[in-house]
Order: C-alpha cells, then structure tokens, then sequence
DNA sequence: CCCTGATTCGC
DNA sequence: GCGAATCAGG
C-alpha cells in the first residue's frame, strides 16, 4: 500500500481533526496505526501533546503542548459555535488567535462530546439530507429501520457520536453502539 | 489489559 | 520511505 498523495491528503485532516492514529488507519485502510504514526512524523506534522510515551531511550525535551490553549485568550470564556458563524457572516476578520482557540476547542468538542449519544430521528432514506447524520440504525430487512438523521452542521456523513464510532476499527464499535 | 503516540531500525 | 516491534504512559 503505496501512500497516494489522495491519502496523505485525508491523513493530514484526519490529524488535524484529532482523531487517534488507529481511527485514522481504520479509516484509511489497508495500514496499521504504527503506519499512520510513522508517516505522521515523516511528514513532520505536529505531534500530540498529551498521550503518548516514549522509548527506552532517553528522549531530549519533548515540544511544549501543541494542544494548549493559547495564553492570551486562557481567560476568556469560549464563545459559541452560533456567536463565531454570526461574526464571520458580518464580515468580521478573524484574529490569528481566534483561529488557534478555534481549532482548539473543535478538538476538545471532538473528544469531549462524542460520547453523547445523539437523540436519533429515525428518519428513513429518502428523508435524509445534507445536513442529518447518515448512521443507519436496525436491520435493513426490517421495518423499523432506519438512520440516526440528528442535525449535523456541515455536509459531513454522520454526526460527531456516530463518526467516531465509523472511525474505530469494525472490532470496536460493537463495545460503544447501542 | 485496554488504549495512546514516539522511537528505532531492518527492509 | 516504510512500518513492525517496542517502548512509556494514561
């Protein structure tokens, strides 16, 4: 398995989202997570602050904490997803550290709240649009099937709870689905 | 044990 | 360049 230059592309993102090595390589396909960490680090994206060790070697001072909240705004009380939108529909220039809180907080959003199980819609195919999470729900060949379609504010497939548990490997979605 | 990322080194 | 093996740590 060759790395494309299509899924380096999505690897980057995927990386930026914050989502774990093995989610990515679930994703991905056909690689391993030791995969995904190598070509990370070949490709000199940053690394993660938190998790993590170290090998048995000793290993000089590790970078300080990408992830960190940016101390000029530490005080400042996160605005919401509406209050950002509102801004730059005005025409307002977004302040660099803006963008660094924002990217912060989509990561701490990601791993904070996915494990909120959304309220499913049971909305059937033909209901589904852009905006509604794609995650189907029950057996195909049954009546009651249906897909989650909660509210998800961009195009992507499915909400952030069901796009976590897409991004796990097949073997580990059955411990986190209900 | 589960998981995480980091590092090494044979290929 | 690639990634399995291995490491330290949550």
């Amino acid at each position: 398995m060759q790395w494309s230059d299509d899924r380096v592309e999505r690897l980057k993102r995927l990386w930026a989202e914050g989502l774990s090595a093995s989610q990515i390589a679930a994703q991905l396909g056909g690689v391993s997570r030791n995969a995904v960490i190598g070509k990370v680090h070949r490709l000199n994206l940053p690394g993660r602050a938190k998790a993590g060790g170290s090998s048995s070697a000793a290993r000089p001072a590790k970078r300080p904490a990408q992830t960190q909240r940016p101390t000029t705004f530490q005080n400042r009380p996160a605005t919401n997803t509406t209050t950002r939108t509102v801004a730059r529909a005005a025409g307002a220039t977004m302040l660099k550290e803006e963008v660094e809180v924002e990217a912060y907080e989509e990561v701490e959003v990601r791993r904070s709240l996915n494990v909120v199980v959304p309220i499913s819609r049971r909305l059937v195919l033909t209901e589904l649009t852009e905006r509604t999470c794609k995650w189907p729900i029950g057996d195909p060949m049954k009546d009651d099937f249906h897909f989650c379609g909660c509210e998800i504010s961009d195009s992507a497939p499915y909400c952030t709870y069901h796009a976590k548990l897409a991004y796990q490997p097949v073997s580990e979605r059955r411990k986190a689905a209900r």
